[in-house]
RNA sequence: GGACCCGUGGCCUAGUCAGGAUAGGGCAUCGGCCUCCUAAGCCGAGGGUCGGGGGUUCGAAUCCCCCCGGGUCCGCCA
């Protein structure tokens, strides 16, 4: 048989179905040209491998049972299926589904041969639209560590930026460094109050020790006022609310107290000398802005300081970035004063005080926007506040110029957000149409994704409460150390450690991609480092044993009989191979990289139940253990093109 | 109060956009499987009013309406 290789092996048994169900239909009755040939996956493989529900809709038109139809489609496409190879049958059942059930020797060979063929390309379709896209994430505010929270953030963001690469787009990733908000300046007055000291740990560990007093401290502080000073205007009820906020905070700086006591008690007594520290944090954050020399050179040096603790752990994570966007720029640069006195032009900014306002709620309605952005009609859109009435810019408005920017130099922005900035993230699309953006807005996307709690509580950089990635980073790969010690003792030291950053990475990683984005995640240390069924490690696993397979196999195979592949498993294996390339597809072109976590784990299932039941090297006839080994050859490719697009390794032992 | 998101066995989760055949997995529990390619594994068992109620449909976890529960947002924070 001639060898033949596809990109796309189950979208071509796909387009054969579809065109022999098209002939049928003309034959039957043109007018059913014109419905939807939607085939759909089975639920079980008794019914083939495609089937189609055409009977259903039609049964209406022909005032036919919808059987009645099935069986006539069936009928007549026994004449055509010589035209389609990868055709076996076409059956009718049920209620009127209309089964297509495919010659598996011509789809076992297509499939294998094509994977091995393409090997490093194998799944991953080019698109026939390429496109400039910047994707931007992580963007974790210099202030603190990266927590597991916000790794959520950049494990999404770096897989679909994989994703879209392998899809054929090209893909810049961005980091925004937002470092002109109130918190950055926080962060340096207490780093200065502290004397600039050297880090004594991890520098963003350090850093967000020193944020995190400083900003209890200031709460603290202002709370403290704020009762004393207006202790008779107050409310009962008020007075109250705001002692049990104190009462929060108080028990926030005793567990900070706790962890950071140097940190705590250095910072606690140059508080103390300090008149009005709030007003001293206002006034370097205005500086900042206005690019007074001293106050950038504090801040940078602060956020840079961070920085290095982030690239140290993105480079841990294999994450890498091709551009560092400091916000700080496009004040300095004018980009932001431009854009807003741009949007003062428009009819929707107006007055609020000391301060303007964008009024979204007008925009949206002007330009009809509502239902798009997934509004009801009677919801009314809260106005955007612009800036402070010190003169400073606010985060959201920086954020209307960074985009532009973005834009200007894209034909797709993807940003990785928080769920928790839906609203900020609507302002801003809003202002770019009142900006006459609207081309551009409709390229501006929000990837949202839910938030990653403590059972019970939130996770909170500002009350320093976190986990952060590198201490999850290091409790997985020391658990996968154990492990790998244990079961392969023969590895080199330098083996087990590499294996083991691996699998560890792999399991954190696996966790926060697998899950629907929507959806919160509730940290628990077994569900972030699990090596157990539906895990990166099990994946890993599975491919390992592939490899080790091919390892030990005595000759290396280019050919085979695959209709020696009979058995069911070998067919489920098969399948799932050969829909790699649709799965691959809808992740990139609908941003869905938590089906490709789950594609994978289907992948290794099937294959770990292949590998528990039957031989490969020593199946008989060698004929047959010659097919099963380009069987499990082409189901490890798959396995590492999949893992690969989390940014998992596959690593050939374990 | 309003808007958005989520609700699937004890716990976690796929399927919901594009409605179809006995609702897939995992954890935990119980019972089996290593002189055989890595047991991070495999096989089997029990366990489900798909939050509730209406509606549309030949057919609803999926679409529409109402309600309930949880989360998020509604800042001169980011």
């Amino acid at each position: 048989m001639e060898r033949r290789v596809s990109e796309n092996p189950f979208g071509e048994f796909r387009r054969e179905c579809r065109d022999l169900l098209l002939r049928v239909l003309e034959k039957i009755s043109p007018d059913l040209m014109t419905y939807k040939v939607a085939l759909e996956i089975p639920p079980n493989p008794q019914f083939g491998e495609l089937t189609s529900l055409i009977c259903f809709e039609a049964s209406k038109y022909l005032s036919k049972p919808p059987l009645e139809l099935a069986r006539e489609i069936e009928a007549i496409s026994k004449s055509e299926l010589g035209f389609f190879p990868l055709l076996e049958s076409i059956e009718a059942a049920g209620q009127g589904y209309v089964n297509f059930h495919a010659n598996f020797e011509r789809l076992s060979s297509l499939t294998i041969e094509s994977a091995i063929a393409l090997d490093k390309e194998y799944g991953y379709v080019k698109t026939e639209k390429p496109e400039k896209i910047i994707v931007e994430h992580t963007s974790v505010n210099p202030i603190h560590p990266i927590h597991v929270g916000s790794a959520r953030n950049t494990f999404l963001g770096d897989s679909i930026a994989r994703i879209l690469k392998a899809r054929g787009h090209s893909v810049s990733v961005h980091y925004y460094v937002d470092d002109v908000g109130r918190q950055s300046a926080i962060v340096a007055y207490g780093y200065k109050l502290l004397g600039r000291p050297k880090p004594s740990s991890k520098p963003d560990h350090f850093i967000g020790a020193i944020y995190a007093v400083t900003n209890c401290l200031l709460e603290i502080r202002r709370l403290k006022k704020l009762l004393e000073r207006s202790k008779d205007e107050l409310s009962h009820d008020e007075a109250q609310r705001i002692r049990n906020i104190l009462d929060d905070w108080v028990a926030v700086a005793v567990e900070l107290q706790e962890k950071f006591p140097d940190i705590f008690s250095s910072l606690l007594e140059a508080f103390e000398k300090v008149a009005d520290p709030e007003s001293e944090v206002n006034l370097l954050m205005r500086n900042y802005e206005e690019g007074d020399s001293e106050a950038k050179e504090l801040i940078r040096e602060v956020s840079s300081l961070c920085l290095e603790g982030f690239k140290q752990t993105l480079e841990r994570a294999g994450i890498t970035f091709d551009s560092w966007d400091w916000e700080s720029d496009f004040i300095w640069s004018g980009d932001v004063a431009r854009c807003l006195n741009a949007l003062k032009k428009t009819p929707y900014v107006f007055r609020s005080g000391d301060v303007f306002e964008f009024d979204a709620e007008s925009v949206a309605r002007d330009f009809g926007l509502k239902e798009a952005l997934g509004m009801k009609k009677n919801y009314e859109i809260p106005s955007l506040t612009l800036g402070r009435s010190d003169g400073t810019t606010l985060y959201t408005t920086r954020d209307i110029a960074y985009s532009i920017w973005k834009l200007e130099n894209a034909d797709r922005v993807i940003n990785v957000i928080g769920i928790e900035q839906r609203l900020a993230q609507i302002q801003l699309k809003l202002a770019l149409y009142a900006l006459g953006y609207s081309g551009k807005a409709e390229r501006l996307i929000h990837f949202a994704y839910n938030l990653v709690n403590f059972p019970g509580q939130r996770i909170s950089g500002r009350r320093g409460r976190y986990i952060t990635l590198d201490e999850a980073m290091d409790e997985a790969v020391s658990r996968a150390y154990e492990e790998i010690n244990k079961r392969s003792a023969d590895l080199t030291e330098e083996e087990k450690r590499k294996i083991s950053e691996f699998v560890g990475i792999g399991a954190v990683k696996y966790a926060l991609i697998e899950t629907d984005p929507l959806k919160p995640i509730v940290f628990t240390w077994d569900k972030v480092i699990n090596f157990e069924r539906n895990s990166g490690p099990y994946i890993q696993y599975s491919h390992a044993r592939a490899c080790s397979i091919l390892r030990r196999a005595p000759r290396r195979i280019e050919e085979a009989d695959f209709s020696l592949l009979k058995e069911p498993i070998e067919h489920e294996i098969i399948l799932l191979i050969a829909r790699f390339p649709e799965i691959f597809m809808e992740a990139a072109d609908n941003l869905r990289p938590n089906i490709i976590a789950d594609f994978a784990n289907s992948l290794a299932d099937k294959f770990n139940a292949f590998y528990a039941s039957l031989p490969v090297i020593k199946a008989e006839p060698p004929e047959l253990s010659n097919a099963r080994l380009m069987l499990v050859n082409a189901t490890r490719i798959t396995l590492r093109n999949a893992l690969f697009l989390m940014g998992i390794e596959a690593p050939q032992r374990m």
